[in-house]
RNA sequence: GGGCAUAUAGCUCAGCUGGCUAGAGCGCUACAUUGACAUUGUAGAGGUCACAGGUUCAAGUCCUGUUAUGCCCACCA
């Protein structure tokens, strides 16, 4: 017989619910965790079924310890990536979202919500995630905006809050901001025009290599590298601008390449990232010479007007004209695009929203050095004081129409979403209102996540925290790896390199594959591979289970009696002893694989492959209590089956007490006289003889 | 360009503070199976532990360098 994952994984799912199991007792000490909330964007993908998985082991681990434990669960309003979403179906109707007004899109993007977060909370569930349901958040419920508003308010009477002019990527077709995950990237053919720019008082020429003549309207400075001994003798004389006739600098900054073209930049501060941070490095005028709309400005003199094109072509025309166009190369670099619409973007100046950083970052930094958070791997510790101490101050603010919006008077932009993000430990517990679940649960224990948002989002937990409860959110981060699959590939939908957790768990179930993932998992790695075959062997393992509790329950259905009678009897007692004891170590330093790969080693190797065998012709009367505490022990990793094995609706697995060891029953001299005689009786097999007569013979 | 990590059987990975005759699972080969499990059992083949130096009585394990791969950050005039 064979165990049919899909017959009890509901029923017994259904079972935990209606006993109320995932809603903590009350106690002290709590153990409290908050989900990683998933966007509201798609499905859950095999990097959550990991997360999820950590997680709820360990939140398992901790209630059958008898703790209060508490898993708030939760989904992210994802601003927009989920506004991209709602404006892709629109587009299939040959819409957009100015079409049908602010109003109607964010009402039709609720209704989007609605159906997403049942997908989500139904995969969550399947995966037999023990979230305490009843306390379901959303980034942008009611509740929430309060703690939006509270926060930014409390950052605004402090001063934190500013507003200044910053370089955004701008669409001139969309007319808004993007972010930089909105761009995509295309190979352009395109020429590297080589420009020069007369010196004053002098019959010489600098000579700069750009690929947009067109924003030389709005250079105000020529930047060499300072090594670069070509240049040294100019850097601090001045150069004439053509065509606009405006005196500008030639200084030096480290960020420019003695190789690239001449080793001269051309530098445009109000449409180029980087010549816009060498610009406010030196303090620089920004000149703005395109507009909103994609065309010169008043500042482009004899231009304004143009579109790019056009002015790009007149330009090169009047440098010709001038004998100031060297030479053109052929050149090839990637063009930033309008995920949306294709069009160019325009990196421009526009007014933004800001949140100094200086002060909020001075505790979150102490609170980590201090060891008071601590991250799992350690070396993430590293990695998260070198950004806090090399902050920028944080834009809040983006163009777009699904979020919170700044609560200031005629402002219709909203928040960056991870402005409420920042806020989650706290905000999904009731603050700002002094709520009894904060009381109760905060700050929390452990927060599980990826390590590409240790930046957006855990260092902005850590300063929000801080600063608004003068504590902080959480003592533990572990960081999980990056599950890749078989050829070392990011997993994707798009290039269809990846597995859908959901199929996994209908063809192995969700103990498969929650083991599957657990077994390739190790604290230190990166990343890892996942394939099929790994659901696969846990899958079997599930089975073994199965079939060994239905041998117990069948054939040795002896009665009890609770000493250890046999050598046999007290060799896997000591083994089991030491299993609990590293199973509960290992757990306690999140080596979650490590604890999974010993008790699989143990189960099948020790226990079935030989207890078992043993006795059919011993009758071993403690093959059940041995059995319960592997089941025990398993649970936090395979929930489903365990229970179901467990088979008590009254005292369910889920809230029994985890195993204690016992010292004294690990006994290393009788470990080492069992396994003499398994040498011998290995030696004999290969004579071809029958283990239960070799059984017979020797034990 | 900066940082981090990884490199051990055909594949995925264990091997913690140096003692290994280098392990597991999958795959492969052979045999077995009537008290659970063919999603089983036993055995076997398969490895100069990426490469080059060094430290040590002793190195997969520590150090230095090289190469390859992956991730993060910055940038692509």
């Amino acid at each position: 017989m064979a165990y049919e994952p899909e017959k009890i994984e509901k029923e017994i799912y259904n079972l935990w619910e209606k006993g109320k199991f995932f809603q903590p007792k009350k106690g002290k000490k709590p153990y409290v965790v908050t989900i990683p909330p998933p966007n509201i964007t798609g499905a859950l993908h095999m990097g959550h079924a990991l997360n999820n998985t950590i997680q709820d082991i360990l939140v398992r681990y901790h209630r059958m310890n008898q703790e209060p434990t508490l898993w708030v669960p939760g989904t992210d309003h994802a601003g927009i990536a989920t506004q991209n979403k709602v404006e892709k179906e629109l587009k299939e109707q040959g819409k957009t979202r100015h079409d049908i007004g602010r109003e109607k899109f964010v009402e039709l993007t609720h209704k989007w919500k609605e159906k997403h977060i049942d997908i989500i909370i139904d995969q969550l569930k399947k995966l037999g995630c023990s979230c305490d349901w009843s306390r379901t958040r959303f980034t942008l419920d009611k509740g929430y905006a309060k703690a939006v508003e509270t926060a930014f308010n409390q950052y605004h009477k402090k001063g934190y809050i500013y507003q200044g002019p910053r370089i955004v990527n701008w669409c001139p077709r969309c007319s808004t901001a993007i972010s930089d995950i909105e761009i995509k990237y295309k190979p352009e053919k395109t020429k590297l025009w080589y420009i020069k720019y007369p010196l004053k008082d002098s019959k010489k020429f600098i000579t700069v290599a750009t690929t947009r003549p067109e924003t030389m309207l709005g250079d105000t400075a020529i930047v060499v590298n300072p090594k670069d001994e070509r240049y040294k003798d100019l850097i601090g004389k001045k150069v004439i601008l053509p065509l606009i006739n405006r005196e500008i600098p030639i200084i030096s900054h480290r960020l420019v390449e003695k190789d690239f073209g001449t080793g001269a930049l051309k530098l445009t501060p109000a449409h180029s990232v980087i010549d816009n941070k060498i610009g406010k490095e030196n303090k620089l005028e920004i000149i703005n010479v395109i507009g909103e709309d994609g065309k010169i400005t008043e500042n482009g003199k004899q231009y304004a007007g143009l579109t790019i094109k056009e002015a790009r072509n007149k330009i090169l025309e009047d440098l010709q004209k001038l004998n100031l166009l060297e030479k053109q190369e052929d050149y090839e670099h990637s063009l930033s695009l309008c995920d949306r619409c294709n069009t160019p973007i325009e990196p421009l100046i526009s007014k933004q929203w800001f949140v100094k950083m200086d002060k909020l970052v001075k505790p979150a930094i102490q609170a980590v050095k201090k060891d008071k958070i601590k991250f799992y791997p350690k070396r993430y510790k590293k990695i998260y004081l070198d950004w806090m101490e090399n902050i920028d101050d944080w834009c809040i603010s983006r163009q777009l129409w699904w979020g919170h919006k700044i609560p200031i008077k005629g402002e219709t932009d909203v928040l960056d979403t991870w402005f409420s993000s920042a806020l989650w430990p706290f905000a999904v517990l009731g603050w700002p209102e002094k709520t009894q679940d904060m009381k109760d649960f905060y700050p929390t224990t452990l927060l599980s996540t990826a390590q590409d948002i240790i930046y957006l989002w855990v260092a902005r937990m850590i300063f929000s925290s801080l600063e608004f409860l003068k504590t902080i959110p959480f003592t533990d981060v572990y960081i999980h790896s990056t599950v890749l699959n078989i050829e070392g590939k990011r997993m994707s939908k798009s290039l269809g390199t990846g597995i859908d957790p959901l199929e996994l768990i209908e063809k192995y179930g969700a103990d498969a594959t929650r083991f599957g993932l657990m077994y390739i998992t190790s604290l230190e790695q990166q990343q890892i591979r996942f394939s099929e075959n790994t659901a696969k062997t846990s899958r079997n393992f599930a089975n073994k289970l199965f079939n060994i509790n239905r041998f117990i329950k069948e054939f040795l259905d002896k009665p009890e009696t609770k000493k250890p009678k046999t050598l046999a009897d007290k060799w896997i007692i000591s083994k089991l002893n030491t299993l609990i004891k590293n199973t509960t170590n290992n757990i306690k330093e999140y080596k979650l694989g490590e604890a999974s790969r010993e008790i699989y080693d143990f189960v099948w190797h020790d226990y079935a492959d030989w207890y078992v065998e043993i006795s059919k012709q011993q009758d071993k009367s403690l093959n059940k209590e041995i059995f319960e505490t592997i089941l025990k022990l398993l649970h936090p990793f395979m929930p489903f089956i365990t229970e179901h094995l467990y088979n008590d609706k009254k005292n369910p697995l889920i809230i029994s007490n985890w195993p204690k060891h016992n010292e004294k029953l690990i006994d290393k001299k009788t470990e080492k006289e069992f396994e003499k005689i398994q040498n011998k009786i290995i030696e004999k097999r290969k004579e071809n003889i029958k283990l239960q007569d070799l059984i017979k013979e020797f034990l």
